[in-house]
RNA sequence: CGGGGCGUAGCGUAGUCCGGUUAUCGCGCCUGGUUUGGGACCAGGAGGUCGCAAGUUCGAAUCUUGCCGCCCCGACCA
């Protein structure tokens, strides 16, 4: 991809500043999203919104094969809902959106309108950064007994969180995601439920976006405002920075008791309801662009790609043009049956090596190519998007081979993401090699750490790295923490993180 | 919100320090023709509140002030 070079190069180290370059290059040349005028909002263009949509339909059924259903609460939350569980209002508060007035006159200058001062709103309303507090507020009427639980709902939606700095799909001011709530009556379901969840997206990660994701517990430093626990999927990008792609919140019985949600159990007992939250956004665009993409463009994984095919008829004159473009259409209807998504580019507006180009930009998967010479020898020209080979093969059986491909281009880039990410993961056991190893090669780091907040805390000061997660199942491994020397019983990932 | 950089046609840009005819160039776009197996070529053409506002000046893309936005770093974050 062509560089930016408007972009300054002053205290900013090259690979970064190639890399953010890189990324926004494919996000408008592959027609994913843009910059709104709005501050720190974005517009995600058909092309990207048609690549969400795929992940939301995966998603959705696989929520729903877990036994939840879907349902929609408010976007306004009362200033004073938010502020009931300690924690979190702490955490959110200051990247609130609040809504203050209700009315809009004009101006007595008549020059356009202003705020109407008499409209002032009795109780201020925030725009919701996420929804557990009206969600607990609206669980309290539904919630009496056991019979009423467990409740096991997801909601899609936006959020807005006034971040200072936004990057496309990454973090922008407002943002497209999903959030799950469920209650439940017991402290063992709920933490199973959060278990669950956090497999459900980290088979999503895998299977569908083809990025390798470790799944793991998050410090207390880390840990969502108001969770017991947070769970967490974590994904190394290609510049060596790692991405939070997931999150799955234990929240113990903190909500329950700031919303005051109580229940009978089935021994007559009055107990407070136990909790999960869990989400993902549109920020896994991001990290899908930054997984697998490449200098041609974007590479969106069979499994999500909006069109999995494009035929590129190869011509001259309108009757060879018609031609094979009919014998396209056949392939089509074909492969349609078969469930692939298919497009016929028989467009005359451009040449074969443009479109060849342009579909590459856009992540296409695999590319059937005919023209003159395989209309004569009954053969496709067909290329795949993620290894750009080309080879032209006979045109018997075309749907049965382009499903397979389709298959091995899935496969091959997890392979190759996961090839990627266990290179990028090393171990470390002093706190020079971890500040190298950072500064050198990124990735993760797995090294000893103290288990202190405050250790954390320095090791993010003095290096910019965070701990992005303990990993499950990580093996007890006695050791010394790379700061202080303290004992540790596991290694726990550390990296820069987006 | 702090530091740095930037804002000129759809995109990328020259010009700004040192104010002075009709604002430069490339890509893209439109028309005609030739082309079509990897982003074609030739000829002609259209397209601009120089981010916004105020000020200085005979005169402002250029100087001053304020504001807005974008990029990078920091803090924060999914």
């Amino acid at each position: 991809m062509s560089k930016d070079n408007s972009t300054s190069t002053k205290g900013i180290t090259p690979r970064q500043q190639d890399y953010s370059a890189w990324y926004n290059d494919i996000v408008s040349k592959a027609d994913l999203a843009e910059h709104s005028d709005v501050r720190g909002c974005m517009v995600i263009k058909p092309h990207g919104y048609a690549i969400w949509e795929k992940m939301q339909a995966a998603l959705d059924k696989m929520f729903k094969e877990t036994g939840h259903v879907n349902a929609y609460f408010p976007l306004f939350i009362p200033k004073s809902y938010l502020s009931k569980e300690a924690n979190h209002v702490e955490g959110f508060a200051k990247e609130c959106a609040v809504v203050t007035h209700y009315r809009l006159k004009n101006s007595a200058d008549g020059k356009g309108v202003i705020v109407d001062p008499e409209a002032k709103l009795e109780e201020e309303l925030v725009v919701r950064p996420t929804s557990e507090t009206i969600i607990w507020n609206t669980y309290k009427g539904w919630i009496q007994s056991y019979r009423d639980l467990p409740i096991l709902i997801n909601q899609w939606a936006n959020v807005v969180r006034w971040e200072m700095r936004t990057r496309l799909f990454l973090r922008t001011a407002e943002f497209l995601w999903q959030e799950g709530h469920t209650a439940h009556e017991s402290k063992e379901e709920a933490i199973k439920e959060t278990e669950q969840m956090l497999d459900v997206y980290a088979n999503f990660a895998e299977n569908y976006m083809a990025m390798p994701v470790i799944k793991g517990i998050k410090s207390a430093g880390e840990r969502f405002a108001g969770a017991e626990e947070t769970y967490c999927i974590e994904a190394m990008m290609q510049d060596g920075k790692a991405l939070q792609a997931g999150t799955s919140h234990f929240l113990g019985q903190n909500f329950a008791k700031a919303f005051d949600v109580k229940f009978t159990d089935s021994n007559g007992k009055l107990d407070y309801v136990w909790a999960t939250s869990w989400g993902v956004s549109t920020r896994l665009m991001g990290a899908l662009i930054m997984t697998h993409s490449d200098d041609k463009g974007l590479v969106i994984p069979p499994r999500l790609a909006p069109i999995q095919v494009v035929f590129v008829p190869i011509y001259k004159g309108a009757d060879e043009l018609k031609k094979i473009s009919d014998r396209m259409q056949q392939f089509k209807l074909e492969l349609e049956k078969k469930g692939i998504s298919v497009k016929v580019d028989d467009s005359d507006k451009h040449k074969p090596g443009w479109k060849f180009a342009e579909y590459e930009l856009k992540g296409i998967p695999v590319r059937v190519a005919i023209g003159p010479r395989d209309f004569e020898n009954n053969t496709v020209e067909i290329a795949r998007r993620d290894t750009g080979e080309k080879q032209t093969i006979p045109q018997d059986n075309l749907a049965e081979k382009i499903i397979s491909l389709l298959d091995d281009i899935q496969q091959n880039l997890f392979n190759k993401a996961k090839a990627f990410r266990d290179n990028m993961i090393t171990k470390v056991d002093n706190y020079e090699d971890f500040k190298k190893i950072l500064d050198e090669k990124g990735g993760f780091i797995a090294a000893h750490w103290d288990g202190s907040t405050e250790t954390e805390e320095r090791i993010k000061a003095e290096t910019k790295a965070t701990i992005r997660c303990i990993p499950l199942g990580a093996a007890n491994e006695n050791g010394k923490c790379i700061l202080t020397g303290k004992a540790s019983a596991r290694r726990v990932l550390f990296a820069r993180a987006y």
